[in-house]
DNA sequence: ATGGTCGTGCGACGA
């Protein structure tokens, strides 16, 4: 009995619905979640995703901006989209699904980016940024009786050393500084979540699921940062057989500046 | 090196 998530931000999902297309065929995941799919609701291509067998699609859409989506073989139930700070953001949404006679919610959410400098009285992008981390404190991955959690999705932060190309010239970068390192660990202590990637692949090891558009040869420079995240509550963690971050999807045609991240589980 | 590149949707903003 195995269950499959996959993690992307796609960065407009009408865009680049053609590497959508080949990563579902390729890497064939039970259950898809995409941020920044940048299109309202009715926009969202759920025709040609559930041709592909993803049938159970929730969609936390806005014009423009952000927006998330769910795209799952198994059935969803309950889906629900918080306002984190109250702005009208599409960043979250939530459903129920059941694998291995367990009830598990899975949370997928995109932070904000915070803007360039790193400091809330001149930045109100960099406060959000904050009051949002601060917000997401509250969600524990125990939150509902006999249901396990799973949260995913671009959390804008690479929270330890080896989650940035070099620690010491990241630490006053928007998404590395200190304040944001450490609110997103309070937020992985507080709500008792697990780590899974790092669960995985040793915290001594480089470890990147993004590298930025600027750079002139990505791939040569190897500037990335693990910003995008896969966590579960404590009783899936010893379930999980592998991660994998598909570095190569960062070279395909047209491509998203994030890369797609798989976590695979195995119950007895 | 204080630039650089994207997407949305048509000017500027967010990332």
């Amino acid at each position: 009995m195995t269950l499959s998530i996959s993690t992307w931000n796609i960065n407009s999902v009408r865009l680049r619905l053609p590497i959508v297309e080949d990563f579902l065929k390729r890497a064939n995941p039970d259950i898809l979640c995409l941020q920044e799919i940048k299109c309202q609701n009715d926009q969202f291509p759920a025709d040609a995703i559930a041709a592909l067998g993803y049938g159970n699609i929730v969609i936390h859409g806005q014009k423009g901006y952000h927006g998330v989506a769910i795209c799952s073989k198994l059935a969803l139930t309950e889906d629900h989209r918080q306002d984190y700070c109250g702005v009208g953001d599409s960043r979250h949404i939530s459903a129920i699904f059941e694998w291995a006679g367990r009830r598990i919610r899975i949370h997928n959410f995109y932070v904000p980016a915070g803007g360039d400098e790193p400091n809330r009285d001149i930045n109100p992008k960099f406060g959000h940024k904050l009051d949002f981390v601060e917000e997401m404190k509250r969600l524990s991955a125990e939150a509902e009786p006999n249901t396990a959690s799973i949260l995913v999705g671009d959390l804008n932060i690479a929270p330890l050393e080896h989650d940035v190309w070099s620690h010491k010239q990241m630490l006053k970068i928007v998404s590395h500084t200190p304040v944001e390192t450490e609110g997103l660990l309070d937020v992985m202590r507080q709500g008792k979540w697990v780590d899974l990637m790092r669960q995985q692949v040793p915290a001594s090891e480089k470890l990147y699921t993004w590298w930025s558009y600027r750079a002139k040869d990505w791939a040569a420079a190897d500037r990335g940062r693990r910003l995008d995240h896969i966590w579960s509550s404590a009783d899936l963690a010893p379930m999980l057989k592998g991660i994998d971050v598909l570095k190569e999807a960062r070279g395909w045609t047209q491509p998203s500046d994030h890369v797609p991240v798989t976590a695979r589980f195995e119950a007895a």
